[in-house]
DNA sequence: TTCAATTTAGTAGCAGGTGATAATAATATT
DNA sequence: AATATTATTATCACCTGCTACTAAATTGAA
């Protein structure tokens, strides 16, 4: 191993580190940066695969408009009104920062799409909800969230969510909904 | 008013119209889709303010890096340890779509938020949280949040959390917090 | 010293624009 | 009908941030 392909190997490095904090600069501002021409930065790009600032950027602004600004949780199961079951992989934007530690928010929200995609409602109005965060869960894991509907009475039903790490139950709610708004 | 004129006018709801739908669209694609040429489309964005493609992706793009991804309430006034009172304009991607009901987990967003500064630790472990979404809530209110510290324990603590809107109250939480982490 | 890898430089071309200016409609006004 | 007035289109030069390519310079190692 040469000093000039180390030297291109730090570069590399420099560089994923560079865009990870400002993922929208030009390669001439990384060229600047990073004390290499250009040319290297291209070379350096298509080597590592990162695509060009434009592209870069539309990806992320197409992400945005995509996001439904409700949870990213994956729906893998439903049986309306009876039970349901969803999947959400955890981020570092959703820790405290600085922290290995999910924020709660991160698990109502994946617990109320839950309930409503079970309660079958166009839109649930949570009435009142219960919950308890009983482990911390960390960035990088795969959360399993399970819904029942357990009691449904005139205009409202109680339904219960517990979310699971490796098979260990780290959050558990119980919403009471009121079922006005039916689906379309 | 002359018949071009209201032809421009309509052209121009048009226009948005598309822009409402798919963002992303160049002048070419607009032109093509309302059958003028380029040159009327660029007069037109240009009477309306509005910015070109890639400006208007590189704006959505920032957008999406600088989301902090909690909630964008902003807090307003704190007594670390005692209270703490934010705010937060409901805007229309918070409600269920078609509907003008606010998701209740952008209540709970905001709460747990002040919560956590009021606690004054960097990261809140929320133990148990007991909510009540008392009234319905619509986009373009702004919602006032009010917390208290109400209990002080050996390593947990209890705060309570009110949101309002037009001093009527619309939601409340209690939250039972875990205070193992320090702030820094 | 010499060779091959690595880096730099320079060219042409593209997409999706901006601005300015001129030509061409279509509609009002007199 | 002839003449403004307004709206639309066409044309040209220029900008940024690339890609794709070629040619040269540098430099570590054999």
């Amino acid at each position: 191993m040469s000093h000039r392909s180390e030297a291109r190997q730090k570069r590399h490095e420099a560089l994923l580190d560079l865009l990870n904090k400002s993922p929208f600069l030009t390669d001439g501002e990384l060229a600047e940066q990073l004390k290499v021409s250009i040319a290297t930065i291209r070379l350096d790009r298509t080597a590592l695969g990162i695509p060009e600032l434009r592209e870069r950027v539309l990806s992320v602004a197409h992400e945005q408009s995509n996001e439904s600004h409700s949870s990213n949780a994956e729906i893998m199961d439903i049986e309306e009104g009876i039970r349901g079951i969803s999947v959400l992989y955890t981020e570092d934007h959703m820790c405290f920062p600085g922290t290995d530690v999910v924020r709660s928010q991160y698990l109502y929200t994946m617990a109320e799409d839950l309930v409503t995609t079970t309660a079958g409602f166009q839109a649930a109005l949570i009435n009142v909800a219960n919950i308890k965060y009983k482990v911390p869960v960390g960035r990088n894991c795969k959360l399993i969230a399970r819904s029942e509907l357990k009691l449904v009475r005139k205009d409202s039903c109680v339904i219960w969510v517990s979310i699971y790490c490796e098979r260990k139950e780290v959050f558990r709610a119980k919403y009471i909904l009121n079922g006005e708004i039916k689906k379309v």
